[in-house]
RNA sequence: GCCGACUUAGCUCAAUUGGUAGAGCAACUGAAUCGUAAUCAGUAGGUUGCGGGUUCAAUUCCUGUAGUCGGCACCA
C-alpha cells in the first residue's frame, strides 16, 4: 500500500501492519472531520489522530451534537469515500498556512508553534493541517463505525474549552471490522464491576461512593491474596506492621501532605484538634522506623502493611474498583544506605515478578526521571540511582520505557503497569526512590564511624492496591479464578438427594477437613439445572455422586468450562486439588 | 471537577404520540427424584433514584439533585 510523508515522499508499506492500520485510522479521522466539515460549516477542527483501535478528532461544534447524529455522519462520510477523492499534500508557508486557517483559533495556535515549513492535506474541498502520513485517496476507507463521543480539554489542559470529541474505527475489511465489534462485546462481558456482581464479590453503594463493600465471596479471594502477600513478603524478609488510620495534623505538616496534598484528604475534629485520614502510610511506617535506633548493619529493614487508605478522587474518577476513594495498598518501606540500591532494587523486582507470575500476568515497566526543576536531593544520588534502575529494568527483558523529568520531586520511579479487558492501562506496582522524607523527619542511622546517618527510603507496592489489582485479575481470569482462589472449590451434586446423600455428607466432612472450600447442592432440581448453577458461578470442580460413586467409593468431576466427566478414586481428586492450591 | 448518556421488581429488560407499570430469571409454596448448562404449576414482589414544576392525568415533558457509565482533566 502506498502512502505519502509529510516531506511529500511516498512510500510502500504492509497494509496489514500495526502502521498500516494507523494510517488507515487517522486518514478516517480526516474523513471523518471532511463530513462534519459539510454538515457542520461553523464546526472547527482541533486535534485528529490515530490511536490503538482506532482514531478520534475533536471538535468545536457551534451547535449540540450527539450519538443521535452519528448515523448521518457516517452516511457522508460513506458518501465522500465513494466520491474517491485523492489525498493531496501540500506545503505551505507560516503567512499562507495562517491565511488558510485565519477562522480557526485551534489551527492558527498550533500554526504559531510551527517553525518550519507547514504541510496540510487536501480532500475535496477540505484541507487540514496535518503532518500526515496519508493514504492516497478516500476510496480506500469503506469500514469503519464511530463509537462514542466524549468532551475533551483542548491541548489536554483543563484551563482550556472543551471541545467535543469523536470516537471511531477503521478497518481495511467488513468481516475484521465486524470482529472488532464483537470483540468489543466480548470483553465487556469480562468487565470486573459485571463480574463482581454476578459472582457476588464487591458491592458499591450510592450511600458510599468510591467505598467498595466486599461480599463474602470477594472477601474470599482478597484473604487468599492477602495470606500469598503476607507469605510472600516474610520470605523476603519484610517485617509486617500495620499503622492507624487516622494521625494528626501536625504530622502531615511534617511529611508535607497537608502543603501538597490537603485537598485529597479527608479531615475530622477530635476534642478540637484536627486529624486526617491517611492517603498515604508513609508517615506511619517512619514514625516506626523512628521508634528506635538504627546501626548500619540493621539495613536494608523493611517494614511491610497492608494500609487503609482513603483519598478524595475526583468524583468524575470513579471507575469500579479500578479507581476509588478507600482501598488498601500492599505497602512497603524500606530504609537502605546508598550502596544497597541496587541490591535492593533486585529483590524488589524478583519478588514483583514472582508474584505476577503467579497471576500469569503480563506487565510494563516505566522509569520516571528527575524533574527539570524543583527537585530535592543529592544530583548524584539521582544519577546514580537512575542508572541503577534502567539497568536492572533493562535486565529482567521486560517491556520497558523511560518517561524522563516524569519522577517525583523526591526521587526517581519505577511503575509496573497491567492491562484491563477493554486494553486500558493501570498503574498496579511501584517502586519510588524518596530523598525527601527522611529529611523531613530527620530519620537516621548509625554508621560505621558511630555517625549519624541518613537513610534513603523506598516505598514500594506490588499490586498498588488491593482493590485494583482484584479488579485486574478478575477481568485476566474472566471471573474463573483458579483453584485456590476460588470461592468454592468443590461443589458436590447428589444424582438423587435421598440415596446419594450420606456419601455426599461423607465428603463434604472429608473435604472441609482438609481445609477445601465446598459445598453441596442438594436442592430439588434436576441435575442439570444444578450443573448449569454450578457451571455459572464458575467453580472450578463439580462432583456428580451417584449409584456408581457410591458403590466404588469414587468420585466423578467435571472442571469448570470441560465437558470431559473425569471418574477416579476420592484420595486422589484430594491430592489432586490440594497440589493445586498449594502456590507457593 | 468538566462534556455527554443512562437510572423502572433482587438481576436482565418491556411499557405505541403523557392515560397512575409488564415479562423472564431469582425468591417462596406445591408436585415430579431425575447422571452433567434451565421440570411443571402457583404465590409474592415496584411511591418508576430522590426533590420540585407543567398537566384533568407524568415512568414518559421541564427543572434541580444524587449515583452510574464513556471520555477528558486529575492520579505523592
Amino acid at each position: 500500500m502506498k502512502v505519502q510523508l509529510h516531506d511529500g515522499s511516498i512510500i510502500e508499506i504492509e497494509k496489514n501492519s500495526k502502521e498500516g492500520f494507523e494510517v488507515l485510522n487517522h486518514s478516517t479521522s480526516h474523513l471523518l472531520a471532511a463530513a462534519i466539515h459539510e454538515l457542520y460549516p461553523d464546526a472547527l477542527f482541533g486535534f485528529g489522530p490515530a490511536i490503538e483501535e482506532g482514531f478520534y478528532y475533536d471538535i468545536d461544534f457551534k451547535e449540540p451534537i450527539s450519538e443521535d447524529d452519528f448515523p448521518k455522519i457516517e452516511k457522508k462520510m460513506q458518501e465522500l469515500a465513494k466520491r474517491d477523492d485523492r489525498i493531496i499534500r501540500e506545503q505551505l508557508s507560516k503567512a499562507e498556512a495562517l491565511k488558510i486557517f485565519k477562522d480557526n483559533p485551534y489551527k492558527l495556535e498550533l500554526i504559531e508553534g510551527i517553525d518550519e515549513d507547514i504541510t496540510v492535506f487536501r480532500q475535496g474541498d477540505f484541507v487540514d493541517l496535518c503532518r500526515g502520513p496519508h493514504i492516497m485517496s478516500t476510496g480506500l476507507i469503506k469500514h469503519f463505525k464511530l463509537l462514542s463521543l466524549a468532551g475533551a480539554y483542548w491541548r489536554g489542559d483543563s484551563k482550556n474549552k472543551q471541545l467535543v470529541r469523536i470516537y471511531g474505527t477503521s478497518w481495511w475489511s467488513a468481516e475484521e471490522l465486524a470482529k472488532h465489534l464483537s470483540d468489543i462485546e466480548e470483553r465487556k462481558k469480562r468487565d470486573h464491576r459485571l463480574l463482581g456482581k454476578q459472582l457476588g464479590l464487591f458491592l458499591l453503594s450510592e450511600y458510599g461512593p468510591g467505598f467498595p463493600f466486599w461480599l463474602p465471596n470477594g472477601m474470599i479471594v482478597r484473604t487468599e491474596i492477602e495470606n500469598l502477600w503476607k507469605k510472600i513478603h516474610r520470605r523476603y524478609n519484610y517485617m509486617l506492621i500495620d499503622t492507624p488510620i487516622l494521625l494528626s495534623k501536625e504530622l502531615w505538616i511534617t511529611s508535607g501532605h497537608w502543603d501538597h496534598y490537603k485537598e485529597n484528604m479527608y479531615t475530622t475534629l477530635i476534642d478540637e484538634k484536627e486529624f486526617a485520614v491517611k492517603p498515604m502510610n508513609c508517615p506511619g511506617a517512619i514514625l516506626v522506623y523512628k521508634n528506635s535506633l538504627h546501626s548500619y548493619k540493621d539495613l536494608p529493614l523493611r517494614y511491610a502493611e497492608l494500609g487503609h487508605v482513603h483519598r478524595h478522587e475526583a468524583s468524575g474518577a470513579l471507575n469500579g474498583l479500578f479507581r476509588v476513594r478507600s482501598f488498601t495498598q500492599d505497602d512497603a518501606h524500606t530504609f537502605v544506605r546508598a550502596d544497597q540500591i541496587e541490591d535492593e532494587i533486585k529483590s524488589i523486582l524478583k519478588l514483583y515478578d514472582e508474584i505476577y507470575s503467579i497471576f500469569g500476568l503480563d506487565y510494563k515497566i516505566e522509569l520516571s526521571t528527575r524533574p527539570e526543576e524543583g527537585y530535592i536531593g543529592d544530583i548524584e544520588i539521582w544519577n546514580k540511582s537512575e542508572e541503577i534502575l534502567e539497568r536492572v529494568c533493562r535486565a529482567t527483558g521486560k517491556d520497558f520505557k523511560i518517561n524522563p523529568g516524569d519522577g517525583a520531586f523526591y526521587g526517581p520511579k519505577l511503575d509496573f503497569k497491567l492491562r484491563d479487558s477493554m486494553g486500558r492501562i493501570w498503574q498496579c506496582g511501584t517502586i519510588q526512590l524518596d530523598m525527601n522524607l527522611p529529611e523531613r523527619f530527620d530519620c537516621s542511622y548509625i554508621n560505621k564511624n558511630g555517625e549519624k546517618e541518613r537513610p534513603i527510603m523506598l516505598h514500594r507496592a506490588c499490586f498498588g492496591s488491593i482493590e485494583r489489582f482484584i479488579g485486574i485479575i478478575t477481568e485476566n481470569y474472566a471471573g474463573a479464578f483458579p483453584t485456590w482462589l476460588s470461592p468454592v472449590q468443590v461443589n458436590l451434586l447428589p444424582v438423587n438427594n435421598e440415596y446419594h446423600l450420606d456419601y455426599v455428607n461423607e465428603l463434604y466432612k472429608l473435604l472441609q477437613d482438609e481445609d477445601i472450600r465446598v459445598e453441596k447442592d442438594d436442592d430439588n432440581e434436576k441435575l442439570g439445572y444444578r450443573m448449569r448453577n454450578s457451571q455459572m458461578r464458575k467453580i472450578p470442580y463439580t462432583l456428580v455422586i451417584g449409584d456408581n460413586e457410591v458403590k466404588d467409593r469414587t468420585v466423578t468431576y467435571r472442571k469448570y468450562g470441560e465437558k470431559e466427566q473425569i471418574t477416579v478414586p476420592f484420595d486422589d481428586f484430594l491430592k489432586m486439588v490440594k497440589k493445586e492450591i498449594k502456590i507457593i
